[in-house]
RNA sequence: GCCGGUGUAGCUCAGUGGCAGAGCAGCGGUUUCGUAAACCGCAGGUCAAGGGUUCGACUCCCUUCACCGGCUCCA
């Protein structure tokens, strides 16, 4: 689910030579070079991997005799000054095949470049100083021309991306047209870090993982909870209103079902181990579908039930390897906003545009406006019929084309069951997490035989969407919370208002404050110690309370509030009425 | 799973082959205050876990676990 190829979104227009996009790209791919000249004299032995320029800056692969330490960066950030000191020219040279070889002898990586491309390439390497490397281009005239360049970290990175190649060490660094533009890169790393779900999240008490129940499990805490409980009522409505049914289904099942499904056979390293129950394996599921199968087949259906949307916040656990798990964002338990769509062929055009009317409508209603759109078609080997494939991958552009949608096509990148659409989010560091996604299943149906009498009386086979449009309620509001920044809009703060009495003797109204904010429906609480005012206002500030309601003498007399707000406003004083009317309004 | 890094109080982090430290949070007291941190005091630890080296290990070594940055994977 996670999208990991985000170099590969980063795609550079080369059209424009002049652009400042085009230059940053140029730039990069130099400051690789200037780069990988340094490692080469620091480790003469380093056998060079690839070195391309991405999204925010670069990085290059080593096979080194040891790994970099954070002293080798500081060494290499040093000499690479020195080149860009020196003024050195990037040369271009065109060399035959045989040149090349011969060049690059003593550099595998080069070499077997070299021989995965096609003949008639023209190869080209380009020089500066004592360093050349095999290299397309385009680059910077000179070695000064990179102005402003920093190596940020040290990373493992498998030859070609291969987990059975030799693991390379990768230095990753970034490069801008001036210091400023530097500084204002490096500035918004260190805002990214401030938005981290798993910082905030602790913060602001939302939720926790402890070692003690299990890697990559949520606990969410009374704060949480709340903002999940919202979503999730939200949700609930939202689907009500589009016609789906809400079921809810167990946790585990039988090993039957499993073995009927394919999971057994073809996603067992996901499941955690069975459970044994009278001499029968259990298994816990890591996905909904057969239980809404079950839902299906559990009457003999006819072509007039259909569409039978059915749909759950289904929970669902997944083995996942331990290195990818990722605060809420990648997790081991985790539950999907699932629902399974069966209809007839002529139906599916209509019920795609309508996930995709309910998918905009919900991340709308979160603030999501910056998304991506992926359609991925039939891979090599897949189930079903083509001309099936060709009608639901038709369906999916249609639906998008016709709302005007952008969007990438992931040719051969669909499940082997069906063509999908997937839609991605971007978390604090630019990271894209996929949310939504719509896939048709043509294997399923035909596993668990799924039919319906059709109107001259006989069995057709229903078509089957899978879709889940937040993807995972963990996910989402990981992606949420740094959305947000943790500052939650009204509808979905914990604490709406935090009444702030400024003596003790104050508490009383203050509580009277809060019963009557509670009685009209918000979310409010009083921040009863005996403390500064200015202590409530800071502690409820950093909790990021909507509204902060001071109340003392003066309000106490008036029946008023004095309101501040988040954003560190000073409203003053209103009368209680008021402030509910704007609250209200607020929330419209 | 792989490469590298990191695990010390609830949190953020110092520290050392020879008695375990700070700030914040917590608790007790004083203060009753007008828009982002009052003051005093107290308590808080199997230094991730297990094993080894050593007269002595939180510190050095090994194993395991967890987390972090990547890679890979993601029916």
């Amino acid at each position: 689910m996670q999208d990991d190829s985000m170099l590969d979104h980063g795609a550079i227009d080369h059209s424009d030579a002049n652009s400042t996009e085009a230059l940053r790209h140029r730039m990069r791919h130099s400051a690789a070079h200037v780069m990988a000249d340094a490692v080469l004299r620091i480790f003469p032995e380093a056998k060079m991997g690839i070195g391309p320029p991405t999204q925010d800056g670069f990085y290059y692969d080593f096979d080194v005799s040891r790994p970099f330490t954070p002293e080798d960066l500081e060494e290499i950030e040093a000499l690479m000054r020195e080149t860009i000191s020196a003024r050195q020219p990037f040369l271009r040279e065109e060399i035959s095949r045989g040149e090349a070889v011969e060049l690059f002898a003593d550099q595998p990586y080069k070499l077997e470049i070299i021989s995965d491309l096609p003949d008639e390439t023209t190869l080209s390497i380009y020089r500066h100083g004592g360093f050349v490397d095999l290299c397309q281009g385009p680059h910077v005239d000179g070695t000064a021309d990179i102005q402003a360049v920093k190596l940020l970290n040290i990373a493992g990175a498998y030859w070609r991306g291969d987990e059975h190649r030799p693991m390379l060490q990768r230095i990753y660094g970034t490069a801008w047209e001036s210091r400023d533009a530097l500084d204002d890169f490096l500035n918004r790393l260190e805002e990214a870090e401030r938005r981290d779900h798993r910082t905030l999240g602790r913060q602001l008490g939302l939720y926790s993982i402890h070692e003690e129940i299990g890697p990559g499990l949520i606990v969410w805490h009374p704060k949480g909870g709340v903002v999940r409980s919202l979503v999730e009522d939200y949700w609930r409505d939202i689907h009500y209103r589009h016609d789906y049914s809400i079921v809810y289904s167990p946790h585990i099942g039988r090993a039957q079902l499993w073995q009927t499904s394919g999971h057994l056979a073809h996603y067992r390293e996901s499941m955690y181990a069975p459970l044994e129950v009278d001499e029968q394996e259990y298994f816990l599921k890591p996905m909904n579908c057969p239980f809404h199968i079950m839902v299906y087949r559990s009457a003999l259906r006819s072509y007039r039930e259909l569409p039978m949307r059915i749909a759950e916040l289904g929970t669902v656990y997944r083995y996942e390897r331990s290195g990818v798990l990722h605060g809420l964002m990648r997790v081991r338990g985790f539950t999907q906003d699932d629902a399974h769509i069966f209809c007839l062929p002529e139906q599916v055009e209509e019920e795609v545009g309508g996930v995709l009317d309910l998918t905009f409508e919900l991340l709308d209603a979160f603030g999501f406006s910056d998304y991506s759109i992926f359609l991925s078609t039939r891979p090599d080997s897949y189930a079903g019929e083509p001309e099936m494939w060709d009608h639901a991958t038709e369906s999916l552009r249609r639906a998008l084309e016709q709302r005007s949608l952008k969007y990438d096509i992931d040719e051969g990148g669909g499940a082997f069951y069906g063509p999908k659409v997937d839609i991605k989010i971007q978390d604090a560091l630019g990271r894209e997490w996929q949310c939504t996604t719509v896939q048709f299943d043509f294997n399923l149906p035909e596993r668990f035989d799924l039919t319906f009498m059709d109107a001259e009386g006989g069995r057709s086979r229903p078509y089957m969407v899978h879709r889940a449009i937040l993807g995972s309620l963990e996910r989402f509001l990981g992606v949420l919370i740094e959305h947000y920044a943790g500052a939650f809009p009204l509808w979905l703060a914990p604490t709406q208002a935090m009444v702030i009495p400024i003596a003790d003797r104050h508490q009383e109204y203050a509580e009277s404050v809060k019963t009557k904010l509670e009685s009209e429906g918000f979310r409010a609480e009083v921040d009863g110690r005996s403390e500064r005012m200015n202590l409530k206002i800071r502690n409820a500030q950093l909790q990021k309370v909507p509204y902060m309601l001071v109340v003392g003498d003066r309000e106490q007399e008036d029946g008023a509030v004095a309101v501040r707000t988040r954003e560190g406003g000073n409203l003053g004083a209103m009368p209680l009425d008021d402030l509910l009317a704007r609250l209200a309004e607020e929330l419209e």
